[in-house]
DNA sequence: CGTGCGGTCCGT
DNA sequence: ACGGACCGCACG
């Protein structure tokens, strides 16, 4: 997995890592070492830096999995000499005594300041009888904690002038910072973590006065979320691994007519992946996903089918949008021939082609954008891009644009069991399911889609049943029906696993099955959801090709918690197996679970002719 | 509206 | 690995 390391001195060098999850801190530290040198051209020795990571300095002796690493983490290279595992540092132990101020931190952390200013906490005479309880803590007043304290040092003192950071609300002693400030800073006042503006930031002891600059009184200025909080720039914080991302069909859980403010989210959701680009697919594989925004002249909608347009022919350079006009011809090369494989003809990027049968094309997720809504309003949301359903591509040809350049044009036909959202049924089907526009800047429920308080009309059919108050919160819940349940109860390896998924409260059943995915069957290892899954003694799930690769590295443990395995066999024996019970219960919840290793029906399979030869080469 | 600042995936 | 392509988002 590649990780990101950022400097703490601010400078705007970042530097990428691979690195294995189950390496050492130590062995981490080394590597980034040598990359941060290599970028930077300065000398690093490991002695001198520590890695921070979600405010944790990461400790040698301890493996990255430990912290929960994640593929595409950012670390911070902090330049302090690193922790030891189990000790804490000389440093720490030598400013134990400043219990009586310990409270007052964790009350200025929760003492919400109206006009959003920095707190600088100068000896607490309020609510000290009412401490805020601490998740992460029992609030012992000597005891260190990273959330309630300190966030480098975790000391809950205050000699030193602890700071609240204006974005996220974590607490940083003045000198612990990586650029130690002396004096507190006026106004707001951005962390590490959260400043990726310097005009907002404080460097040094200078502040940066910026009440009567002009900028601060342009309607920016009352704009809350500082740059890189707000979606321009925002990364995935999850994959979808539900299915791979070549994935072609419908996304289990996502239903027709949900729909997201950002493109982000739904590439996070698996619908369509790319978050800048209309077509998800190479030219090697067929597509499986485009988004309808407008930005073709060529486009022509009629709802259940309609007329699309490949990408390119636009001179992009100068950091354009979209140029004015088609400058050269379109290609059926990349995601223009992605789509062309997609349509159950052989690829032809002379002509074109007619599917024979347009239902034996391979189906591909469509999306409309707001911003189709100019050209074609009535199929169109107001809002946001939404999901309509799979459609086919029917046939293919390239003709001239309206520029007089070639561009390629793509029929696709709708072929999808759920309505389309912009008929009559179609709105009651999303009225049923209660489905919202998933919208982070609002109050909504995780990344479900699902907005709060909102209960839709068959949560009062379900009120009944509520035993507890806040039925409209609940609006809809989420757990297997009766055949699964059945199929759960076989898999007694992991009861444990289960018995904790049926104590949660899911609202959708993609949330169900992301809380599945990224928990205890997402493979440590390679970051997926499981496959060929084993379950160890100790109740961890694993993939079969990731546990032998761990195996052949660290011997018969598990890679998770490194316990001894060898009761499940030998080496030998353990390459050999898979939890069938788990694979029945995924197969069942995922239809396209497997398929890619999963022994295949003795019956010969239909060839389309996307992958044959005469579609391939000449 | 132009354009700065982004992200991810692909193809080299 | 790295730069280019691309039907984004937000600011000034």
């Amino acid at each position: 997995m590649k990780i990101r390391i950022k400097p703490s001195t601010g400078e705007q060098l970042f530097v990428y890592v691979d690195v294995n999850r189950t390496e050492m801190v130590e062995n981490a530290r080394k590597a980034v070492a040598s990359a941060y040198e290599e970028a930077s051209g300065k000398s690093t020795s490991i002695d001198q830096f520590s890695l921070i990571y979600q405010g944790k300095q990461l400790a040698d002796g301890m493996r990255l999995f430990d912290y929960g690493v994640k593929h595409g983490d950012t670390f911070l290279l902090h330049l302090r000499a690193p922790i030891e595992m189990p000790a804490s540092t000389p440093d720490n132990s030598t400013l134990e005594a400043g219990d009586s101020s310990s409270g007052s931190v964790a009350s200025v952390s929760l003492s919400e300041s109206p006009s959003g200013e920095t707190v600088a906490n100068d000896g607490a005479e309020n609510e000290s009888e009412e401490p805020v309880k601490c998740d992460h803590c029992d609030n012992g007043p000597t005891s260190h904690c990273n959330y309630c304290g300190c966030y480098y040092c975790g000391m809950k003192d205050d000699e030193h002038h602890t700071l609240a950071c204006d974005e996220c609300g974590r607490f940083y002693h003045m000198r612990c910072l990586p650029e130690p400030l002396t004096t507190v800073p006026e106004g707001d006042w951005y962390c590490e973590f959260c400043k990726t503006d310097l005009s907002n930031a404080v460097i040094g002891e200078q502040k940066l006065d910026l009440t009567n600059s002009r900028k601060s009184k342009m309607p920016s200025a009352k704009q809350k979320k500082a740059w890189g909080g707000g979606m321009a720039c925002a990364g995935t914080t999850k994959t979808c691994t539900i299915v791979p991302k070549d994935h072609a069909g419908s996304i289990p859980g996502v239903h027709v007519g949900q729909s997201w403010k950002y493109r982000i989210h739904v590439s996070e959701s698996g619908i369509h992946r790319p978050p800048v680009g209309g077509i998800a697919g190479s030219s090697t594989k067929p597509a499986v996903s485009i988004v309808l925004a407008g930005g073709y002249p060529e486009d022509v909608d009629k709802g259940d089918e309609f007329v699309y347009t490949g990408s390119g022919g636009y001179d992009l350079s100068g950091n354009k949008r979209q140029a004015k006009v088609q400058t050269f011809d379109q290609e059926l090369t990349r995601q223009n021939r992605s789509l062309a494989m997609a349509c159950a003809a052989p690829v032809n990027d002379q002509k074109g082609a007619v599917a024979k049968d347009w239902r034996a094309s391979s189906p591909i997720r469509v999306c409309r954008s707001y911003k189709a809504a100019k050209m074609h309003p009535e199929y169109a949301p107001t809002e946001g891009v939404r999901y309509d359903g799979l459609y086919r591509i029917v046939k293919y040809w390239k003709e001239k644009g309206v520029s007089g350049f070639c561009v390629w044009r793509y029929l696709f036909r709708r072929d999808d069991p759920e309505p389309a959202p912009w008929t009559e049924e179609g709105k009651k089907h999303i009225e049923e399911l209660g489905l919202t526009l998933y919208n982070p800047d609002t109050t909504c429920d995780g990344r479900t889609g699902l907005a709060k308080g909102s209960p839709s009309k068959s949560s009062l059919k379900r009120k009944a049943d509520d035993d507890d108050d806040s039925a409209a919160s609940k609006a809809r819940r989420f757990q297997p029906g009766p055949e699964l349940q059945e199929l759960i109860r076989l898999d007694k390896e992991n009861s444990r696993l289960w018995a904790n998924m049926s104590e949660s409260e899911y609202a959708t059943e993609s949330g169900y099955l992301e809380a599945l995915a990224e928990g205890h069957l997402g493979c440590p290892i390679c970051q997926e959801l499981v496959q060929k899954p084993v379950t160890t003694p100790c109740g961890h799930n694993i993939c079969n090709p990731c546990l032998c690769k761990s195996m052949d590295q660290y011997g018969v443990i598990c890679p998770i918690c490194r316990s001894d395995i060898a009761s499940m066999g030998s080496i030998a024996d353990l390459k050999l197996q898979m939890n069938q019970n788990l694979v029945t219960i995924l197969k069942a919840l995922i239809p396209s679970y497997g398929k890619e290793w999963m022994t295949p029906p003795k019956i010969t399979e239909t060839q389309y002719g996307l992958r044959s030869g005469a579609a391939v080469k000449k």
